[in-house]
DNA sequence: GGTACACTAAACAGCA
DNA sequence: CTGCTGTTTAGTGTAC
């Protein structure tokens, strides 16, 4: 999950691919609009509409939760370091960067990709480049406020440890303690600040957030802060816990080369132990050894030591001890210009993460916005205020444009980041999820399963334990089409099932009976008696039949339909998108190396095709609400209710996304493994 | 409200 | 007897 969600911003292309099929299928495409649930004929209602909506949102807001703890990360990261760097300039330009980012670990992007992030930001480069600054600036701040929040946690726990063994200073202790309260209360302050500096940023038109829209919901020093503001809070926090100290200076308070920069600081205990050592004027408390003090407080503990490695961007050494490392880092990475170069890299690194963390969350913000419109709109308009004419459904559905949307006029949903493709691409597909997308369409309207659906989302079915907005019928039909004789046997089309799909992998049981329940069922399965036993087939004439009822529309979306680039342009111009804006390879349904994605254009044109004829035949039936993305593959538009142990929240789609394909047999699995490749 | 459809659950039969 | 395969029925939910 954690890797899944936010390598989409910068760091994993693969991953990437994995969240913007989360997206796609819980914010975006028509497919989204259906929630799995294997099991609802024992659920009540109220337990549906209450699972479904919340699911996207819970993942967004995962994702976000987990992109913010790595850059929380990547900040410990940059203060570790930041603070050997007597020479580092706040204000310093961060593309003066002479050591290659690719020197950095793994987990830090490369320079392909940091250009790539630079090129896809929101602001132009002289915006970028102040609004840099400024977030540099902020930055430091908060980190050095924070590190004296933590000191002051600490002095507050070393001296109640004091008063339980001695029982004496009480009142030292209380005047801590009430410090302590002011000060959490002047965080809390902060962080509207916080939301103040960036509508001004926004007024200057360096953020670009949307009006209207609710302030963003960030999480205390996470986020730039005015620097008077936090020089303001720092010098009362400061005079409040020496008031004998000199108030020093706010900006030598806050400028690092003030600080002291040798690793053998002076003993976290003799700082906190004695308020009075801070008192030189120096707020050498303020900028403790970071390393010494989590080596005290956990023994084996460094943001930049791990797993027996160092975590120093681009060293890696192995040490084999704290000790060792400790060493290792007091002499590789010593204070010299390497050193101060990385970190300057380093903290260009956190920039960007925090650039594309205020980017994802102006996404998530419209995203939510989004849904939350969608969500809300009343259900009684089956017929959307589909406010995409007839004629404009005409043209091609990629080129209308999101203010189509009937959005609330409370919530208007402005154009998400328009400069950047990745947005845009969501609302792009989104939009064609208007009107009551919360509702389960009837399945009337399903066009059967094509080899696109599957093909587009392979990966994520195959590891994400979400049901597949198909029937059971188009599953096995595409099962069996799959196949190279174009019959299977019952098991293999059990396998099938397993191997695509790992919502399959459990109630083995409930969903065999289906198949089997739907292969009798319906006359386009035919048995056959083979020479290895019983195999079915498809009859694809049947399996026509069934299309005249499921595609309705008006005659403008027939004559959109004609060209399959009204489905296939928008979507895989999403796909495409997203994947470039990600700076990943490019994910086409025709590059996931599966032999039966070769014919992918083929099939599409064929169900466009077979279902333009049908439709030609139904024009009558008129439904002006249903988008052309809808009309061609309503099939996506299935919504069901999701699974009680899915809609727990995001985790459970999002964990499960990383599995691997190998099945986890532990789980509800009654079946054994596929034990034959089909294929 | 009726109808069609999909899904789930279950019963049942035949067979190896 | 057990398990698999295949058929059928019943109940439920949803959309039209």
């Amino acid at each position: 999950m954690f890797q899944c969600v936010f390598s989409s911003s910068v760091l994993q292309p693969h991953s990437t691919s994995c969240l913007f099929k989360h997206l796609f299928y819980h914010s975006a495409t028509p497919a989204s609009q259906k929630q799995p649930e294997p099991i609802y004929s024992k659920k009540t209602e109220i337990q549906r509409q209450t699972v479904r909506a919340p699911f996207a949102k819970l993942f967004i807001f995962s994702a976000l939760q987990v992109a913010r703890q790595l850059l929380l990360q990547q900040q410990q990261q940059q203060q570790v370091s930041g603070l050997k760097s007597p020479k580092r300039n706040d204000k310093q330009p961060a593309l003066q960067v002479p050591v290659s980012v690719a020197m950095m670990t793994p987990q830090v992007i490369t320079p392909q990709q940091m250009q790539q992030i630079l090129q896809q930001q929101v602001l132009s480069p002289q915006q970028l480049q102040v609004l840099l600054q400024q977030q540099q600036a902020l930055m430091l701040q908060q980190q050095q406020l924070q590190e004296f929040y933590k000191k002051q946690q600490e002095q507050l726990q070393l001296q109640l440890l004091q008063q339980q063994h001695a029982g004496k200073q009480p009142k030292e202790q209380q005047q801590v303690a009430t410090q302590q309260l002011a000060f959490q209360q002047q965080l809390l302050q902060m962080q509207q600040l916080q939301q103040q500096h960036l509508l001004s940023l926004q007024r200057q038109g360096l953020l670009t957030i949307q009006p209207g829209q609710p302030a963003l919901p960030l999480q205390p020093l996470a986020q730039g802060m005015i620097p008077t503001e936090l020089q303001q809070l720092w010098k009362e926090v400061t005079s409040a816990h020496t008031a004998e100290e000199t108030t020093s200076n706010n900006h030598s308070s806050l400028d690092l080369t003030t600080t002291c920069v040798s690793s053998s600081a002076p003993s976290k205990t003799s700082l906190i132990m004695n308020p009075h050592a801070s008192t030189n004027g120096q707020l050498s408390v303020h900028t403790p050894k970071r390393e010494s003090l989590s080596h005290e407080e956990h023994p084996h503990s460094h943001p930049l030591y791990g797993h027996g490695v160092c975590k120093w961007p681009g060293c890696e050494a192995v040490c084999e001890d704290f000790q060792s490392f400790l060493k290792h880092l007091n002499s590789e990475h010593a204070l010299d210009d390497r050193s101060t170069a990385q970190c300057r890299v380093q903290m260009q690194v956190v920039q960007q993460l925090e650039l594309q963390l205020a980017k994802d969350k102006e996404r998530l913000q419209a995203m939510m916005t989004h849904l939350h419109v969608k969500s809300t709109e009343p259900k009684a308009a089956p017929q959307p205020l589909n406010l995409v004419s007839s004629v404009t459904l005409s043209k091609s559905a990629s080129e209308a444009s999101p203010q189509s949307l009937p959005h609330t006029p409370t919530t208007p949903t402005a154009p998400l980041t328009p400069v950047t493709q990745g947005p845009s691409v969501i609302t792009t597909t989104s939009m064609h999820t208007v009107g009551p997308i919360r509702r389960r369409y009837s399945d009337k309207y399903n066009v059967p399963i094509s080899s696109a659906d599957i093909a587009q989302n392979q990966e994520f079915y195959k590891n994400a334990e979400v049901r597949p907005p198909f029937t059971y019928a188009s599953l096995i039909r595409q099962a069996i089409l799959e196949s190279p004789e174009k019959q299977l046997t019952l098991n293999e089309i059990y396998n099938w099932f397993t191997r695509m799909f790992a919502y399959f992998r459990r109630n083995a049981a409930t969903w065999k009976n289906a198949v089997r329940h739907n292969l009798s069922l319906h006359k386009c399965f035919v048995r056959v008696e083979n020479v290895k036993g019983a195999v079915w087939t498809v009859d694809e004439v049947e399996f026509q039949k069934r299309r005249p009822q499921k595609i309705s529309g008006n005659p403008s979306l027939i004559k959109n339909m004609q060209s399959s680039h009204a489905y296939c342009t928008p979507l895989n111009a999403a796909l495409q998108a997203s994947m470039a804006e990600n700076s990943i390879p490019l994910y086409t349904t025709a590059s996931m190396g599966n032999p039966t994605l070769g014919n992918l254009a083929s099939a599409i044109r064929e169900e466009l095709n077979g279902a333009m004829e049908h439709t030609n035949s139904n024009e009558s039936d008129s439904s002006p609400g249903r988008s052309p993305m809808q009309a061609v593959h309503p099939v996506h538009v299935k919504e069901e209710p999701l699974d009680p142990e899915e809609a727990e929240g995001p985790l459970s789609l999002v964990t499960t996304a990383n599995h691997s394909p190998d099945f986890d047999h532990d789980r509800d699995y009654e079946d054994e493994p596929v034990n034959e490749d089909m294929e």
